[in-house]
DNA sequence: AAAAACACTTAGTACTCGGTAA
DNA sequence: TTACCGAGTACTAAGTGTTTTT
């Protein structure tokens, strides 16, 4: 996908979460489908009461000490909070945050305080870092972990299926988010189930009983407007049949891809300008494994475009670059992602013409959106959007490169598979910011290396009692230095959302089996668990 | 037919925690 | 015993794609 190279900030919470008290289900199979029922409830959870600042805490406006009443207090120290951090220095952070605070300050306060720049957070802040080193201090008593455990023993959980599971430049920056409260809440669960008591004085938004949707609880949050969700942690059975579903609608891609490519190759051609621009946006995203690109509302999020929402900007033509021919260069200054193709001849011709007397800011594709694509492509074979091609093809990717390895040595497989999963997320783009201490971390890397490899040497001249560690040693230095290759591959590629996401576990998995590597070298207990499923279930002959 | 709402997946950042070096 | 590091995990914004409303 292509991310226009936006700041994005991450927003200042104001939202103690409201921890839901969950809802235990037992479900009940009927011949025509499931039955919810409800099995138990725990009680609900109170989210802790506000404590306003000891007395030698104080917040200055103009240099003058203020004491502000309690929900200007209580949004107050957000910010403080932040104080260390750049964005508190961004304008449009700063903006946000004054406009959203001054809503919730009384008439007095408000008169009063009418500049930013002239409060003064400095005490509060040296307050929120004492409580953070008194945390840091008390963690080994564990009193807050053991806490926090027991609530989500007491709320975490519910029961499906007899199977207890686990829950599952931003123009925005600055704003507040409102705690949720019980009025904001959608409880869904069974007609016939204990409907969990709401916190005492408060009731539910609603509680209503749809078992044709898999969340728990619903609210609207206030930034974006838009829904969140309790649902199920990813280890669930009801999450790992879609994903198993995920990965067939994919496999059974590869049956018709061949038919799928030649047309629209031959659509590229196609009288119907609307035609030629999905043959080319079907390109994009079957060869560069771009994302769809919906559209979405300007100025709402941040400036991100995928396939069908690319702008004239975004793209160069070359008819030469570097000695190759027909090259589309992707990105420049303002994307995240940069990239340099060689395309079909036809394809350059085509794009040529859909830039035509367009300017900056214009659509790429200005006859075609998300939607007709996936009409047409659902069109092609049952459950076909988009987005399957990025599953097809990385899982695909990932399956060829794995046969291509040969190497009988376990840390040299590791990295072969590292290297496989590599090529797929450089397909995808997943990219990461180069962790902070990333030279650092090399260069320690390095030392140890060398100062191994002088051992070494040194070892070699001394006595036969020596050779043995030499010889140990020397597997160890093979080791760093494969760890050292990987590292240094992986600066910018994140490898675990495709892990995650897109490669079907099964390849892995039979991967695995057959090179005898053993499992949990690839896959985390995250991992393990979420692909539970495919663990079961796969041989070492399986092909995607 | 377009827009909005909704439900669910994907993506990347920030934090946590356990192991290890100092 | 402490400090540091990195892998793993939690969290939630930002996507996709379907359904409902206008």
């Amino acid at each position: 996908s292509l991310f226009c190279y936006v700041l994005r900030a991450k927003m200042l919470y104001y939202n103690w979460r409201l921890l839901l008290p969950l809802v235990m289900w037992e479900e009940q199979k009927y011949e025509d489908g499931i039955k919810w029922k409800f099995l138990e409830h725990k009680g609900p959870y109170f989210p802790p009461e506000y404590q306003p600042f000891p007395d030698d805490v104080k917040f200055y406006y103009n240099g003058k000490p203020v004491k502000l009443s309690l929900p200007a207090e209580e949004v107050s120290l957000f910010f403080a909070q932040m104080l260390d951090h750049e964005y508190t220095t961004k304008e449009v952070f700063r903006n946000n945050f004054f406009r959203d605070w001054r809503k919730e300050m009384t008439l007095e306060e408000r008169q009063l305080i009418m500049d930013l720049n002239k409060c003064d957070f400095g005490e509060l802040h040296a307050m929120h870092k004492k409580k953070v080193e008194a945390r840091k201090n008390l963690s080994k008593e564990e009193k807050l972990v053991e806490a926090n455990q027991k609530i989500v023993e007491e709320y975490g959980y519910c029961v499906l299926d007899h199977h207890r599971e686990r829950r599952g430049d931003h123009p925005k920056q600055g704003m507040l988010k409102k705690r949720i409260q019980p009025e904001d809440v959608i409880i869904n669960c069974s007609k016939d189930s204990r409907i969990p008591e709401p916190p005492a004085g408060h009731h539910w938004k609603e509680v209503r009983h749809d078992n044709t949707v898999t969340w728990l609880a619903s609210w609207t949050e206030n930034v974006q407007g838009s829904c969140k969700y309790v649902m199920l942690n990813a280890n669930s059975k009801l999450k790992g049949e879609k994903d198993w579903e995920k990965y067939e609608v994919a496999r059974r891609l590869k049956t018709c891809v061949d038919a799928i490519r030649a047309q629209y190759q031959e659509d590229l051609q196609s009288k119907q300008m609307g035609t030629r621009q999905r043959a080319v946006a079907l390109y994009f995203i079957d060869k560069l494994a771009l994302r769809a690109g919906n559209e979405k509302e300007e100025g709402e999020t941040a400036d991100t475009v995928g396939c069908c929402s690319l702008r004239v900007e975004h793209i160069t033509l070359q008819d030469t670059l570097d000695g190759q021919k027909c090259v589309v260069e992707f990105g420049k200054d303002c994307i995240r992602y940069y990239n340099k193709v060689p395309v079909n001849k036809r394809v350059l011709k085509n794009l040529k013409l859909f830039m035509e007397n367009k300017q900056e800011g214009d659509d790429l594709f200005d006859r075609l959106n998300t939607q007709m694509l996936n009409k047409h492509l659902s069109s092609l074979m049952p459950g076909l959007t988009a987005k399957v091609f990025r599953t097809y093809n990385a899982s695909i990717t990932l399956q060829q490169q794995l046969r291509e390895l040969t190497t009988d040595n376990v840390v040299e497989k590791l990295l072969s598979y590292n290297r496989a999963n590599r090529a797929v997320a450089i397909l995808c783009n997943h990219q990461r910011a180069p962790p902070k201490t990333f030279e650092q971390s090399m260069a320690n890397l390095q030392t140890k290396i060398d100062s191994r490899k002088e051992q070494l040497d040194l070892a070699k001249k001394e006595l036969k009692q020596a050779k043995k560690e030499a010889k140990g040693s020397s597997d160890n230095n093979l080791l760093m230095s494969v760890q050292a290759t990987d590292r240094e591959e992986n600066e910018q590629i994140a490898l675990s959302t495709s892990k995650l996401n897109y490669l079907d576990p099964r390849i892995s998995v039979a991967w695995c089996k057959n090179m005898e590597v053993p499992l949990d070298k690839i896959y985390n207990k995250t991992l393990r668990d979420k692909f539970a499923w495919a663990i079961d279930m796969t041989e070492h002959d399986f092909v995607f």
